[in-house]
RNA sequence: GGAGGAAUGGCAGAGUGGUCGAAUGCGGCAGUCUUGAAAACUGUUGAGGGUCACACCUCCGGGGGUUCGAAUCCCUCUUCCUCCGCCA
């Protein structure tokens, strides 16, 4: 959610800033400052109102005190008339302040300067490209055929007991599962990111912290019963740690790492895209999160970037980095990079993890501040990235790494997975 | 699931109808003292709206009500604690 004193003082910077996202934001914004006038113009009309009741009621209790019922008595029927009013005009500020919030929820997030005009992933700009493509031999499978080879991914089964989306891990391809994991878990706690195991099903209230609601409900797994949200990314649950928090400068930086699953609906696309690991309703990925100062942000941005650059190098994975262009960026994000690895037999690149600055817009809504050195309440910034998405990171190793011989595991791996080869 | 109790500022904790946005302690900040630090002492210190700045308004878990007036009384929801039951 963008800053209302923004929007104020900086309409037309908005409005170019949101071009780039091949939005007209004209008309939004100017229904926000209209909402926002009409707002305060009702805030102080109560205020007035309210003034006058309290000085009364204050003039009442003294009359009593001092034994003169009558005077009081005639005061407090003057009051009638205020108390009317203020129940109306309180109302009529609830509403107009209801109907500002649900404006405001609809305005994306301005993209950093650096952020390229585009409107398609067309326009993603490559920013880095680093690993050797390796070179398979004749027969070279895609992973869902290298997966039914070695027995160590059943997707039949899962569509048994749930549905399409949700594989079944085995054996060997199981125990992967939980090597990569661990592999990433400790790889982000060395570089400071502190361990978090949080809950899997996150309040409405979360959902709308990190900007999954209102408007993207339809991605998420709603538990009617209890109205709570299976959810999409750690990004949800870790972030909200610090929702209405008011930190200290000297609290950042805040670097969180979680692995959870992450459950997302995505109806409606088939074919070879979507086969296979590429795209399910359930995976897991482990996360990382941050949060820091605005004057250190686009440095921590750096260090994410850094991070995953070196994961993957040690993975020994082909892959390249994307700077998204404004068409395809987030709706919350400010800046993000894409990691994409290599499919070498499905000759595609395939994303496995998206870093991202959200700058103020999450803290906006999450009411996470910090004290500056003034004593004054600012927005503190967050971040996160994924370090990283299993499936695809899965299907780069499974693919990459085939031979005649069976699947290598990446040497980093060994000591986790307790085996070389899946044959 | 049953029975009780509780929710107040960064934390602890007082406050049961008017001068309470709220005692006190801790913590934070500034100062005195000190070569420096600690201790001690003094002062200061909640959040949000509003204003050029004041004024003023709102907030004592959330929502609603009673009253001229609510942290304080009533209703309701949520959460936490204690005891009992059940249970991985």
């Amino acid at each position: 959610m963008l800053q209302l004193q923004i929007l104020r003082e900086n309409k037309e910077n908005v409005i170019t800033a949101l071009k780039k996202r091949n939005i007209d934001a004209g008309p939004m914004v100017s229904k926000v400052l209209e909402l926002d006038e009409k707002r305060r113009a009702i805030q102080t009309q109560l205020d007035n109102t309210l003034a006058e009741s309290n000085k009364l009621s204050k003039e009442i209790g003294m009359l009593f005190k001092s034994g003169k019922a009558q005077e009081a008595n005639e005061l407090k029927e003057k009051t009638a008339g205020l108390k009317e009013a203020s129940k109306q005009l309180g109302d009529d500020l609830n509403a107009t302040a209801a109907a500002l919030q649900e404006q405001l929820y609809l305005i994306p997030n301005m993209p950093h300067t650096s952020v390229p005009a585009g409107s398609s992933e067309e326009d993603n700009e490559e920013v880095h490209r680093e690993g050797d493509i390796p070179k398979l031999s004749e027969g070279a499978l895609p992973h869902w055929e290298l997966a039914k080879k070695y027995d160590i991914i059943d997707f039949e089964l899962g569509v048994k007991i749930t549905g399409a989306g949700f594989p079944v891990y085995k054996g060997k391809g199981a125990r992967l599962q939980r090597a990569l994991i661990s592999y990433f878990l400790d790889k982000n706690t060395e570089a400071g990111y502190t361990e978090m195991q949080v809950p899997h099903l996150v309040n409405e209230a979360s959902g709308y912290g990190t900007g999954q609601l209102p408007d993207k409900e339809g991605q998420m797994y709603h538990v009617q019963a209890d109205d709570l949200y299976l959810i999409p990314t750690a990004e949800v649950p870790v972030t909200n740690l610090h929702r209405d928090d008011l930190l200290a400068e000297s609290d950042f930086p805040i670097k969180y790492t979680g692995y959870t699953p992450c459950f997302r609906r995505e109806a409606g696309s088939y074919g070879a895209h979507v086969r296979g690991l590429n795209r399910l309703h359930q995976f897991d990925k482990v996360e990382i999160v941050r949060l820091e100062h605005p004057d250190n942000s686009y440095k921590a941005l750096d260090e994410m970037v850094e991070h995953v650059k070196n994961i993957l190098r040690e993975l020994k994975l082909p892959y390249r980095i994307l700077l998204l262009c404004g068409g395809d960026l987030g709706f919350t994000s400010a800046l993000t990079y894409d990691f994409e690895v290599f499919s070498t037999a499905q000759d595609r690149w395939l994303e496995i993890s998206s870093v991202s600055n959200f700058e103020t817009f999450q803290a906006n809504r999450l009411k996470l501040r910090y004290k500056d050195e003034t004593g004054k309440s600012q927005l503190a910034h967050t971040l996160n990235g994924s370090s990283l998405a299993l499936p695809r990171v899965l299907a780069g190793i499974l693919e990459n790494y085939q031979t005649e011989n069976g699947i290598q595991i990446p040497e980093v791996l060994v000591p986790y997975c307790g085996f070389e080869v899946i044959d």
